[in-house]
DNA sequence: GGTATTCCCGTAGTCAAGTACGGAGTCAAG
DNA sequence: CTTGACTCCGTACTTGACTACGGGAATACC
């Protein structure tokens, strides 16, 4: 059901969207894409459609939603679930927030020690080395 | 060369680390930690030396280091190589402060999306999806 | 009409840090 | 002396998001 022209090869297609043959493939297998039927013995071809979508599931992952998140929110494509769209969302933020909860404290405590192995004058052991022997 | 008695079967050496028993065998076959001496047709034993070691692969991971790097603090274990150690440190808060960055600004994105999505009121469609779409 | 580039399709490999499995050998309790 | 738990060893599987390979068909360029 191609809305206007479908005018890409897979190859331009990915160009266009700006990711490898092998990705728009893999995309095909996971059921994030459909493969438009083939001419028989032919070519299929893509249009500008296929490569909003890409470029959909590309936008979410830069928000840290998975390829199976991905899948759920391109059900919901068409904007009429905010609910359902929110809270996807909000499961995500609060992952997002563990981790950066997670790095903030790696955060500190390797600033902290870098800055004392930098600083230290007569402290016998590194101070780095001596952290992770403590305990 | 065991310093004290090495009392423990692999097994409750791996109890006490707070590991798996697939864990220890697969830190030995990553050279984290070597394999003592196997009597003939008998059964390895482990000391409190290597239950040390073992904690300080965790203490490391905590901070973010992978075993690759976990590999080169061991060598430095003895503390006397401060600067080596202090420069993997700043490497490893390097990339930890870039995560960090990436997180942040989805966690700052993804909040803001989540609230609008809360607080549409007559927006036709879903904002969070809206964004995705955009360009 | 040759030849170079794509496309198609299926299978397999990559990375990290483990986890799981299966068969043979060993050790301790009852 | 048998049963059950544990050890040893090698191999293979897991997850996520791709990436690579190989052989055959089809298209594109000159
Ligand atoms: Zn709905
Ligand atoms: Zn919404
Ligand atoms: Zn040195
Ligand atoms: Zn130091």
């Amino acid at each position: 059901m191609p809305s206007t022209r479908d005018t890409f090869s897979i190859g331009a297609f990915a160009k266009a969207a700006g990711v490898n043959v092998e990705t728009i493939r893999f995309y095909q297998r996971k059921r994030l894409l459909t493969e438009p039927a083939r001419p028989p013995g032919g070519i299929r071809r893509y249009g500008n459609a296929e490569v909003a979508r890409v470029k959909f599931v590309k936008s979410a992952q830069r928000l840290g939603f998975s390829l199976d998140e991905v899948a759920q929110l391109l059900r919901l494509e068409d904007g009429t679930h905010c609910t359902e769209a929110a809270s996807l969302g909000a499961l995500r933020l609060a992952d997002v927030r563990n981790r950066l909860a997670d790095l903030t404290r790696m955060e500190t405590a390797l600033a902290a020690l870098v800055e004392q192995c930098g600083a230290r004058q007569r402290s016998v052991s590194c101070p780095l080395i001596a952290s992770l022997h403590a305990c």
